[in-house]
DNA sequence: ATGCCGGGCGAAGCCCGA
C-alpha cells in the first residue's frame, strides 16, 4: 500500500518564495503540488530549484498577476489551461494535468479563482461567471470517473465556521450567499471537501491577512480547498493545514493544505 | 473597515490582493 501526497499552496510570488517552497518540498516531500499566484511569466518560472528536488513542472504564468503551476514527482501529461467559454480570458488562473501512477491516473487541477471584490464591480461578475465555467468543466471531468483533485485558492469561505468573525466578512465577495451558493453548486456535482472530510473543527484557516496583526490574533479564513471526485475521496486517508508556514521570514499570506491517499 | 502589509513594476507611487 503506497501513499500519495497531494498539496495546494498560494505562494504569493514564486520568485520571492522559491527558497521557502523548496525548503517546504524537502520537509513534506509531497508527490504532487498545485501552486497559485506565481506573479511571473511562464518562461520566468524558476524551474531549476524544483527540478533539482525531482519535480516536473507544468506552468501557466502571466506577467505581474495570477499564474498557476503543477509540480509532480511523476510525469505530467495532457496539460490544459482553459475552461469552457475561455474566449479572450487573458488571466492565467487554471492548469490541469494527468499524473500517471502505477496502473492508474490522477487528474489534478491548480485553480486560482477570482477574488471578486468589490461586489458592485465587474470583478464580482467575472468571479461568478468564472465559477459557472469551472462548474461546467468539473461536470465534464467527473464523467471520467477517475481520481480527480480540484485544488487551489477558491477565494470562497464555504461556511460560517470557516471564518474567525463572520460579521466582519458579511458582504465580502468571498462570503456572499451568492458566492457560497455557486461554490456549493460545484461541490454538489459530487465532490468532497478533503479537509472537512477529515477535520470538522473550527479554527481551521488557510489565509491570514498581512495587515492588522491578523496572524498573531488568528483572524483567519479557510479559502484554499482540495475538492475530490468520489474515486479520490474513497482513497483519502488524511488532510491537514500546514499552519507553521505562516510564521518565519517572508511568509506567503496563505499556507499549504496537504491531503494523503492510499493507492 | 479599509489599504495599517506585501508584492509587481520600475525607480515614485500606484495597482492589486482578500
Amino acid at each position: 500500500m503506497a501513499t500519495l501526497t497531494v498539496a495546494t499552496w498560494n505562494v504569493n510570488s514564486i520568485k520571492i518564495r522559491q527558497d521557502g517552497v523548496a525548503d517546504w518540498l524537502k520537509t513534506v516531500a509531497p508527490d504532487v503540488v498545485a501552486l497559485q499566484e506565481l506573479k511571473c511569466e511562464t518562461k520566468a518560472f524558476p524551474v531549476a530549484p524544483f527540478e533539482d528536488l525531482g519535480y516536473n513542472c507544468a506552468v501557466h504564468g502571466q506577467k505581474s498577476y495570477n499564474g498557476v503551476a503543477l509540480l509532480s514527482k511523476f510525469p505530467i501529461e495532457d496539460v490544459t489551461t482553459t475552461l469552457p467559454g475561455d474566449g479572450d480570458d487573458g488571466q492565467a488562473r487554471y492548469i490541469e494535468g494527468v499524473i500517471s501512477l502505477d496502473g492508474q491516473a490522477l487528474r489534478i487541477a491548480s485553480i486560482y479563482l477570482p477574488n471578486g471584490n468589490p461586489v458592485d464591480s465587474d470583478k464580482y461578475a467575472y468571479k461568478l461567471v468564472w465559477m459557472r465555467r469551472l462548474k461546467e468543466h468539473a461536470r465534464a471531468v467527473l464523467a471520467h470517473e477517475e481520481m480527480l483533485v480540484l485544488a487551489g485558492d477558491y477565494n470562497v469561505i464555504p461556511s460560517e465556521r470557516d471564518v474567525h468573525d463572520p460579521e466582519a466578512w458579511r458582504g465580502d465577495a468571498l462570503f456572499t450567499l451568492e458566492t457560497r451558493r455557486a461554490f456549493r453548486e460545484i461541490v454538489h456535482l459530487g465532490l468532497t471537501d478533503a479537509l472537512r472530510a477529515c477535520d470538522d473543527a473550527e479554527d481551521r484557516y488557510t489565509f491570514w491577512d498581512y495587515q492588522g496583526g491578523a496572524w498573531p490574533k488568528n483572524h483567519g479564513i479557510r479559502i484554499d480547498h482540495l475538492l475530490l471526485s468520489p474515486e479520490a475521496a474513497a482513497r483519502l486517508t488524511g488532510c491537514r493545514i500546514d499552519r507553521g508556514r505562516r510564521g518565519g521570514e517572508k511568509p506567503s499570506d496563505h499556507v499549504p493544505v496537504v491531503a494523503e491517499f492510499r493507492i
